[in-house]
DNA sequence: GCCAACGTTGGC
DNA sequence: GCCAACGTTGGC
């Protein structure tokens, strides 16, 4: 089983974290670089993966898993490429937008920053410990802003426990702030 | 829509 | 094997 962490990067439009969610798993195709291919190749039953919204949401929105290590890309017909099949592990309380990344100093060597271009990175176990850090501190801080709830939850019931007990705590030490 | 940063291709 | 030209990606 893999410990390994990674970041794949989707246009929403072509296939966003809440397709993701409904699909319930899918195969990480057409990817048609190297680098991003080696890193697929690389990638272990297991490992944690973050999901980034490139283009529009410019945000980790997501964690996904690796559930299938990879294979021959389906969808073309040359040997050189792989896919690998990832399902929907949890939604980020608050996503973490790119802004925020490039803000924060710890993750200046993160692949997304170094290598804007580059559709599947690895991430350091730091690197991830940080960006789940940025999550809570959004979702802390978003109590103020009633816009945080995302409106895709039903992958998101693995972590509810605990984000549903956070959620009581703000609630009670924040009641004038109506869920909308 | 522009442009920077890469990657790929092909001529030599 | 170098490098110019071109294509693509993705942030702004």
């Amino acid at each position: 089983m893999g410990n390994n962490h990674w970041l794949v990067k989707s246009e929403p439009f072509k296939y966003s974290w809440e397709k993701f969610l409904k699909d319930k798993k899918t195969f990480w195709d057409g990817v048609r670089n190297y680098q991003a291919r080696n890193n697929l190749r690389t990638m272990q039953k297991g490992d944690q993966v973050f999901f980034y919204h490139s283009n529009e949401g410019l945000e980790i929105v997501g964690i996904a898993e690796v559930v299938k290590e990879a294979y021959q890309d389906p969808t073309i017909d040359d040997e050189r490429w792989v896919a690998v099949d990832l399902k929907p592990v949890t939604t980020l309380k608050a996503p973490v937008s790119l802004a925020q990344i490039k803000a924060e100093k710890r993750l200046q060597d993160l692949g997304l920053i170094r290598q804007g271009r580059l559709s599947v990175s690895p991430v350091t176990a730091k690197e991830w410990e940080v960006i789940l850090e940025l999550s809570e501190q959004n979702a802390t801080e978003s109590k103020s802003a009633p816009k945080a709830a995302p409106a895709f939850s039903k992958v998101a019931k693995k972590t509810s426990a605990v984000s549903k007990a956070k959620q009581e705590t703000t609630k009670s030490a924040n009641s004038k702030v109506k869920a909308k």
